[in-house]
DNA sequence: CTAAATGCAAAATCTTTGCAGCCTC
DNA sequence: GAGGCTGCAAAGATTTTGCATTTAG
């Protein structure tokens, strides 16, 4: 089914000031972000800015592996540079913000085969708790 | 505001079968369902069930306490017992099905201060690999 | 009998898509 | 200029809610 009707993905990337924004939104944030924070964000730089535009530049930026996504327990799909590499999230139960980790609490390596029979490939931990500016109040 | 219109949290619980084929599926069950999983599932002894009253109850049984909600990385809203303590999850990669581990693979104790001035209250894992039916496979 | 619980369908959210105009390249 | 990108608004998908009816206690 190859008429004129068949949709191809565009072969450019055209550098516009919403992909700038969005980008370095997530770039220079310290955690993973949501939908709704990236776009607060980046409307500050790009106004009128459309939520449809934030939907579709991040599914850009995943198609183009610069991004990842990610969910945390509590629901919300949040999105992060991809090439922050092997890390976790740590969330603050007080002022709720999601930050970077860098260390692996995973007593358990790859390849680990359980009690039971399950052979541990991957793992995903998140950490709660109080982030350093919550605990000095 | 304490007028006719003011809504007040049932007293009772009426124990319905729809209640108690929701209540069986989500206990019986060997690691936490989606609504959808359970929706099915309780069908087969409560036909006609409908999807919101699944909503409700589970809603119903969170506030009694007597059922948690998690989501795991992928994104899917899923539902366990409360009683059964602290755990965590693995999801095969092949069948995709989740399964509830007894064993808690992290090295970092409650109440621990990590590098960077976090303290950790809790945490959450997901484990991933091969459950041990495909690893047969 | 009383009112909690249900099933249906409509409403509310969140995310995706269609389309005309704008703006990179 | 050509066509990818955007904003808007309409369409989907999932979850919640309103209401008449059923049914447990």
């Amino acid at each position: 089914m190859s008429d004129s009707t068949t949709q191809v993905p565009p072969v450019v990337q055209r550098k516009t000031k919403q992909l700038e924004a969005i980008r370095r939104v997530i770039t220079e944030a310290g955690g993973p972000l949501t939908i709704d924070e990236i776009h607060r964000r980046a409307s500050d730089e790009s106004s009128n800015l459309g939520i449809a535009t934030v939907y579709r530049t991040i599914k850009r930026l995943l198609q183009l592996g610069e991004v990842r996504s990610l969910v945390l327990p509590e629901g919300e799909t949040r999105y992060e540079p991809l090439d922050r590499g092997h890390h976790h999230h740590f969330r603050c139960r007080l002022c709720d913000v999601v930050y970077d980790l860098d260390i692996c609490p995973l007593s358990i390596p790859g390849g680990t085969t359980l009690p039971g029979g399950f052979v541990v490939e991957n793992h995903e931990v998140t950490l709660y708790g109080l982030c350093p500016s919550c605990v000095e109040k």
